[in-house]
DNA sequence: ATAGCTTGCGTACCATGGTACGGAGTCAAG
DNA sequence: CTTGACTCCGTACCATGGTACGCAAGCTAT
Protein backbone atom coordinates (compact mmCIF):
# COMPACT_ATOMS: atom_id res chain seq x y z
CA UNK A 1 0.00 0.00 0.00
CA UNK A 2 2.64 2.46 0.85
CA UNK A 3 3.95 4.44 -2.47
CA UNK A 4 7.11 6.36 -2.92
CA UNK A 5 6.64 10.12 -4.02
CA UNK A 6 6.55 9.59 -7.67
CA UNK A 7 3.48 7.03 -7.40
CA UNK A 8 2.08 9.29 -5.22
CA UNK A 9 2.57 12.35 -8.09
CA UNK A 10 1.54 10.09 -10.82
CA UNK A 11 -1.31 9.37 -8.89
CA UNK A 12 -3.10 12.41 -8.85
CA UNK A 13 -1.60 13.46 -12.13
CA UNK A 14 1.53 15.98 -10.72
CA UNK A 15 4.67 15.59 -10.90
CA UNK A 16 7.20 14.62 -7.90
CA UNK A 17 8.49 18.70 -7.89
CA UNK A 18 5.22 19.84 -7.03
CA UNK A 19 4.01 17.14 -4.44
CA UNK A 20 7.09 18.29 -2.87
CA UNK A 21 6.07 22.17 -3.72
CA UNK A 22 3.08 21.67 -1.93
CA UNK A 23 4.40 19.88 1.15
CA UNK A 24 6.97 23.14 1.58
CA UNK A 25 3.30 24.83 1.31
CA UNK A 26 2.24 22.58 4.53
CA UNK A 27 -0.42 21.35 1.95
CA UNK A 28 0.91 17.95 2.24
CA UNK A 29 2.16 15.56 5.08
CA UNK A 30 6.08 15.14 4.90
CA UNK A 31 6.51 11.80 6.23
CA UNK A 32 9.54 11.20 7.95
CA UNK A 33 11.60 9.00 6.18
CA UNK A 34 11.17 5.35 7.53
CA UNK A 35 13.64 2.26 7.25
CA UNK A 36 11.03 0.05 6.01
CA UNK A 37 12.45 -0.28 2.12
CA UNK A 38 15.27 2.05 0.89
CA UNK A 39 16.63 3.87 3.41
CA UNK A 40 15.98 7.18 4.12
CA UNK A 41 13.24 7.13 1.64
CA UNK A 42 9.62 8.29 2.39
CA UNK A 43 6.28 6.72 1.31
CA UNK A 44 3.27 7.65 1.13
CA UNK A 45 -0.36 5.87 1.80
CA UNK A 46 -3.89 6.35 0.40
CA UNK A 47 -4.62 9.01 2.49
CA UNK A 48 -1.78 11.19 1.31
CA UNK A 49 -3.41 10.57 -2.16
CA UNK A 50 -6.89 11.53 -1.06
CA UNK A 51 -5.39 14.43 0.34
CA UNK A 52 -3.26 15.43 -2.91
CA UNK A 53 -6.27 15.15 -4.96
CA UNK A 54 -8.13 17.10 -3.00
CA UNK A 55 -5.70 19.79 -3.50
CA UNK A 56 -6.00 19.81 -7.09
CA UNK A 57 -9.78 19.49 -6.82
CA UNK A 58 -9.98 22.57 -4.91
CA UNK A 59 -7.90 24.29 -6.93
CA UNK A 60 -10.13 23.27 -10.05
CA UNK A 61 -12.71 25.48 -7.28
CA UNK A 62 -10.55 28.32 -7.87
CA UNK A 63 -9.42 28.12 -4.15
CA UNK A 64 -5.56 29.38 -4.05
CA UNK A 65 -2.84 27.10 -2.56
CA UNK A 66 -3.00 29.15 1.12
CA UNK A 67 -7.10 28.70 1.10
CA UNK A 68 -6.94 25.19 0.96
CA UNK A 69 -4.41 24.90 3.55
CA UNK A 70 -6.76 26.59 5.69
CA UNK A 71 -9.89 24.02 4.26
CA UNK A 72 -7.59 21.25 5.28
CA UNK A 73 -6.92 22.85 8.68
CA UNK A 74 -10.98 22.83 9.33
CA UNK A 75 -11.19 19.32 7.96
CA UNK A 76 -8.57 18.45 10.81
CA UNK A 77 -10.51 20.45 13.56
CA UNK A 78 -14.42 21.69 14.08
CA UNK A 79 -14.88 25.29 12.80
CA UNK A 80 -17.71 24.17 11.04
CA UNK A 81 -19.44 27.90 10.86
CA UNK A 82 -16.05 29.11 9.41
CA UNK A 83 -15.57 26.00 6.56
CA UNK A 84 -19.22 27.22 5.74
CA UNK A 85 -18.63 30.76 5.81
CA UNK A 86 -15.48 29.55 3.25
CA UNK A 87 -18.03 27.67 0.93
CA UNK A 88 -20.24 30.27 0.72
CA UNK A 89 -17.87 32.92 -0.29
CA UNK A 90 -15.95 30.98 -3.00
CA UNK A 91 -19.58 29.96 -3.98
CA UNK A 92 -20.63 33.67 -4.37
CA UNK A 93 -17.02 34.40 -6.36
CA UNK A 94 -18.04 31.48 -8.60
CA UNK A 95 -21.28 32.60 -9.61
CA UNK A 96 -19.70 35.80 -10.18
CA UNK A 97 -16.97 34.18 -12.61
CA UNK A 98 -19.28 32.24 -14.59
CA UNK A 99 -21.74 35.47 -15.02
CA UNK A 100 -18.62 37.33 -16.25
CA UNK A 101 -17.77 34.32 -18.43
CA UNK A 102 -21.05 34.18 -20.41
CA UNK A 103 -20.69 37.59 -21.15
CA UNK A 104 -17.08 37.52 -22.33
CA UNK A 105 -18.43 34.42 -24.47
CA UNK A 106 -21.66 36.82 -26.01
CA UNK A 107 -18.55 39.16 -26.94
CA UNK A 108 -16.24 36.49 -28.03
CA UNK A 109 -19.60 35.33 -29.98
CA UNK A 110 -20.18 38.78 -31.70
CA UNK A 111 -16.46 38.96 -32.74
CA UNK A 112 -16.71 35.06 -34.67
CA UNK A 113 -20.06 36.51 -36.38
CA UNK A 114 -18.94 39.75 -37.59
CA UNK A 115 -15.57 38.11 -38.81
CA UNK A 116 -17.52 36.04 -40.45
CA UNK A 117 -17.98 37.19 -43.89
CA UNK A 118 -15.25 37.69 -46.09
CA UNK A 119 -11.09 36.60 -45.60
CA UNK A 120 -9.63 40.31 -45.73
CA UNK A 121 -10.37 43.68 -44.57
CA UNK A 122 -10.06 44.89 -41.24
CA UNK A 123 -12.09 43.32 -38.81
CA UNK A 124 -13.64 45.38 -35.89
CA UNK A 125 -12.55 43.46 -33.05
CA UNK A 126 -12.21 46.46 -30.32
CA UNK A 127 -15.99 47.21 -31.40
CA UNK A 128 -17.27 43.74 -30.66
CA UNK A 129 -15.86 44.14 -26.91
CA UNK A 130 -18.09 47.27 -26.74
CA UNK A 131 -20.72 45.81 -24.74
CA UNK B 1 -9.91 66.46 -25.95
CA UNK B 2 -6.60 65.29 -24.90
CA UNK B 3 -6.06 63.74 -21.87
CA UNK B 4 -3.56 62.97 -19.26
CA UNK B 5 -2.05 60.14 -18.55
CA UNK B 6 -3.91 60.22 -15.10
CA UNK B 7 -7.58 61.19 -17.05
CA UNK B 8 -6.44 58.38 -19.10
CA UNK B 9 -6.23 56.03 -16.02
CA UNK B 10 -9.06 56.50 -13.78
CA UNK B 11 -11.23 56.20 -17.40
CA UNK B 12 -10.40 53.02 -17.67
CA UNK B 13 -10.81 51.92 -14.16
CA UNK B 14 -6.89 51.43 -13.65
CA UNK B 15 -3.45 52.80 -12.07
CA UNK B 16 -1.28 54.87 -13.90
CA UNK B 17 1.25 52.58 -13.50
CA UNK B 18 -0.43 49.88 -15.29
CA UNK B 19 -1.32 52.16 -18.43
CA UNK B 20 2.48 52.46 -18.17
CA UNK B 21 3.16 48.37 -17.97
CA UNK B 22 0.44 47.94 -21.20
CA UNK B 23 3.03 50.43 -23.10
CA UNK B 24 6.08 49.00 -22.14
CA UNK B 25 3.94 45.46 -22.83
CA UNK B 26 3.28 47.52 -26.37
CA UNK B 27 -0.73 47.37 -25.89
CA UNK B 28 -1.13 50.79 -25.44
CA UNK B 29 0.58 53.59 -27.74
CA UNK B 30 3.14 55.95 -26.10
CA UNK B 31 2.56 58.94 -27.47
CA UNK B 32 5.43 61.14 -28.31
CA UNK B 33 5.63 63.96 -25.58
CA UNK B 34 4.11 67.24 -27.44
CA UNK B 35 4.89 70.71 -26.72
CA UNK B 36 1.24 71.89 -26.52
CA UNK B 37 0.80 72.28 -22.73
CA UNK B 38 2.99 70.92 -20.23
CA UNK B 39 6.57 70.61 -21.68
CA UNK B 40 7.44 67.47 -22.43
CA UNK B 41 4.11 65.67 -21.47
CA UNK B 42 2.29 63.02 -23.30
CA UNK B 43 -1.59 63.08 -24.20
CA UNK B 44 -4.13 60.27 -25.38
CA UNK B 45 -6.98 60.91 -26.77
CA UNK B 46 -10.47 58.73 -27.04
CA UNK B 47 -8.96 56.26 -29.17
CA UNK B 48 -6.11 55.33 -26.40
CA UNK B 49 -9.32 55.17 -23.83
CA UNK B 50 -11.14 52.83 -26.28
CA UNK B 51 -8.29 50.83 -26.43
CA UNK B 52 -6.99 50.63 -22.80
CA UNK B 53 -10.88 49.97 -22.16
CA UNK B 54 -10.44 46.97 -24.74
CA UNK B 55 -7.59 44.96 -22.83
CA UNK B 56 -10.00 45.57 -19.87
CA UNK B 57 -12.53 43.88 -21.85
CA UNK B 58 -10.67 40.95 -23.12
CA UNK B 59 -8.66 40.40 -19.74
CA UNK B 60 -11.88 39.78 -18.67
CA UNK B 61 -12.86 37.66 -21.26
CA UNK B 62 -9.79 35.16 -20.25
CA UNK B 63 -7.52 36.64 -22.70
CA UNK B 64 -3.57 37.10 -21.71
CA UNK B 65 -1.42 40.13 -22.37
CA UNK B 66 0.27 38.41 -25.09
CA UNK B 67 -2.88 37.12 -26.82
CA UNK B 68 -4.51 40.41 -26.51
CA UNK B 69 -1.38 42.01 -28.55
CA UNK B 70 -2.25 39.70 -31.02
CA UNK B 71 -5.76 40.63 -31.72
CA UNK B 72 -4.82 44.26 -31.45
CA UNK B 73 -2.56 43.58 -33.97
CA UNK B 74 -4.89 41.68 -36.12
CA UNK B 75 -7.46 44.48 -35.55
CA UNK B 76 -4.92 46.82 -37.56
CA UNK B 77 -4.59 43.77 -40.08
CA UNK B 78 -6.41 41.95 -41.76
CA UNK B 79 -5.99 38.38 -40.72
CA UNK B 80 -9.70 37.61 -39.76
CA UNK B 81 -9.19 33.93 -40.47
CA UNK B 82 -7.00 33.89 -37.81
CA UNK B 83 -8.82 36.49 -35.65
CA UNK B 84 -11.83 33.65 -35.99
CA UNK B 85 -9.83 30.84 -35.04
CA UNK B 86 -8.70 32.86 -31.82
CA UNK B 87 -12.43 33.61 -30.74
CA UNK B 88 -13.21 30.11 -31.40
CA UNK B 89 -10.25 28.69 -29.38
CA UNK B 90 -11.16 31.54 -26.55
CA UNK B 91 -14.64 30.36 -27.06
CA UNK B 92 -14.24 26.54 -26.64
CA UNK B 93 -11.83 27.24 -23.39
CA UNK B 94 -14.67 29.35 -22.05
CA UNK B 95 -16.95 26.87 -22.39
CA UNK B 96 -14.96 24.47 -20.19
CA UNK B 97 -14.13 26.67 -18.16
CA UNK B 98 -17.89 27.33 -17.70
CA UNK B 99 -18.23 23.79 -17.08
CA UNK B 100 -15.23 23.28 -14.62
CA UNK B 101 -17.01 25.91 -12.71
CA UNK B 102 -20.52 24.48 -12.66
CA UNK B 103 -18.76 21.04 -11.25
CA UNK B 104 -16.91 22.83 -8.57
CA UNK B 105 -20.25 24.87 -7.87
CA UNK B 106 -21.96 21.26 -7.63
CA UNK B 107 -19.08 20.28 -4.94
CA UNK B 108 -19.24 23.67 -2.71
CA UNK B 109 -22.31 23.02 -2.54
CA UNK B 110 -22.66 19.49 -1.56
CA UNK B 111 -19.72 20.55 1.62
CA UNK B 112 -22.16 23.66 2.07
CA UNK B 113 -24.74 21.16 2.63
CA UNK B 114 -22.92 18.31 4.77
CA UNK B 115 -21.32 20.39 6.96
CA UNK B 116 -25.23 22.47 7.51
CA UNK B 117 -25.98 20.90 10.65
CA UNK B 118 -24.22 21.18 13.96
CA UNK B 119 -21.33 23.88 14.48
CA UNK B 120 -18.80 21.60 15.95
CA UNK B 121 -16.95 18.32 15.05
CA UNK B 122 -15.15 17.15 12.14
CA UNK B 123 -17.14 17.94 8.73
CA UNK B 124 -15.91 16.03 5.79
CA UNK B 125 -14.31 18.54 3.46
CA UNK B 126 -12.09 16.59 1.60
CA UNK B 127 -14.95 13.97 0.78
CA UNK B 128 -17.05 16.61 -0.67
CA UNK B 129 -14.91 16.96 -3.17
CA UNK B 130 -14.35 13.52 -4.25
CA UNK B 131 -16.73 13.48 -6.94
C1' DA C 1 31.29 -3.00 -9.57
C1' DT C 2 29.52 0.19 -12.47
C1' DA C 3 25.79 2.42 -14.91
C1' DG C 4 21.41 4.20 -14.45
C1' DC C 5 17.18 5.33 -12.10
C1' DT C 6 14.92 7.30 -8.14
C1' DT C 7 14.97 9.76 -3.93
C1' DG C 8 15.88 13.62 -0.81
C1' DC C 9 17.21 18.31 -0.14
C1' DG C 10 18.01 23.12 -1.02
C1' DT C 11 18.19 26.85 -3.98
C1' DA C 12 17.38 29.23 -8.19
C1' DC C 13 14.67 30.37 -11.80
C1' DC C 14 10.32 31.11 -14.71
C1' DA C 15 5.92 33.62 -16.44
C1' DT C 16 2.13 36.50 -15.41
C1' DG C 17 0.25 40.81 -14.09
C1' DG C 18 1.07 44.17 -11.90
C1' DT C 19 2.78 47.73 -7.84
C1' DA C 20 6.18 50.67 -5.69
C1' DC C 21 10.15 53.69 -5.48
C1' DG C 22 13.31 57.28 -6.40
C1' DG C 23 14.92 61.11 -8.98
C1' DA C 24 14.18 64.90 -11.95
C1' DG C 25 11.30 68.17 -14.47
C1' DT C 26 7.14 71.31 -15.19
C1' DC C 27 3.53 74.01 -13.76
C1' DA C 28 -0.07 76.70 -10.97
C1' DA C 29 -1.48 78.65 -6.72
C1' DG C 30 -0.57 80.59 -2.27
C1' DC D 1 9.60 81.28 -4.30
C1' DT D 2 8.29 77.47 -2.19
C1' DT D 3 4.94 73.85 -1.94
C1' DG D 4 2.14 70.54 -3.97
C1' DA D 5 0.39 68.08 -7.81
C1' DC D 6 1.37 65.86 -11.62
C1' DT D 7 4.51 63.98 -15.12
C1' DC D 8 8.38 61.06 -17.06
C1' DC D 9 11.60 57.35 -16.73
C1' DG D 10 14.00 53.38 -15.14
C1' DT D 11 14.49 49.83 -12.05
C1' DA D 12 13.14 46.94 -8.30
C1' DC D 13 9.97 44.37 -6.01
C1' DC D 14 5.61 41.48 -5.09
C1' DA D 15 2.47 37.15 -5.06
C1' DT D 16 1.12 33.01 -7.28
C1' DG D 17 2.03 28.50 -8.81
C1' DG D 18 5.04 26.08 -10.14
C1' DT D 19 9.59 24.09 -12.82
C1' DA D 20 14.45 23.17 -13.05
C1' DC D 21 19.06 22.23 -11.34
C1' DG D 22 22.61 20.26 -8.84
C1' DC D 23 24.35 17.25 -5.47
C1' DA D 24 24.70 13.01 -2.60
C1' DA D 25 23.05 8.56 -1.51
C1' DG D 26 20.65 4.37 -2.21
C1' DC D 27 18.72 0.41 -5.02
C1' DT D 28 18.75 -2.58 -9.13
C1' DA D 29 19.91 -4.81 -13.15
C1' DT D 30 23.86 -6.01 -16.10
Amino acid sequence: MAMTISQLAKGAGVGVETVRFYQRKGLLDDPRPSRTGREGQKHYGPDDLRRLRFVRSAQGAGFTLSEIAELLALDAGHDRPRAREMARTRLEAIDQEIARLETARQALHKLARECARGDAGPCPIIAAFES
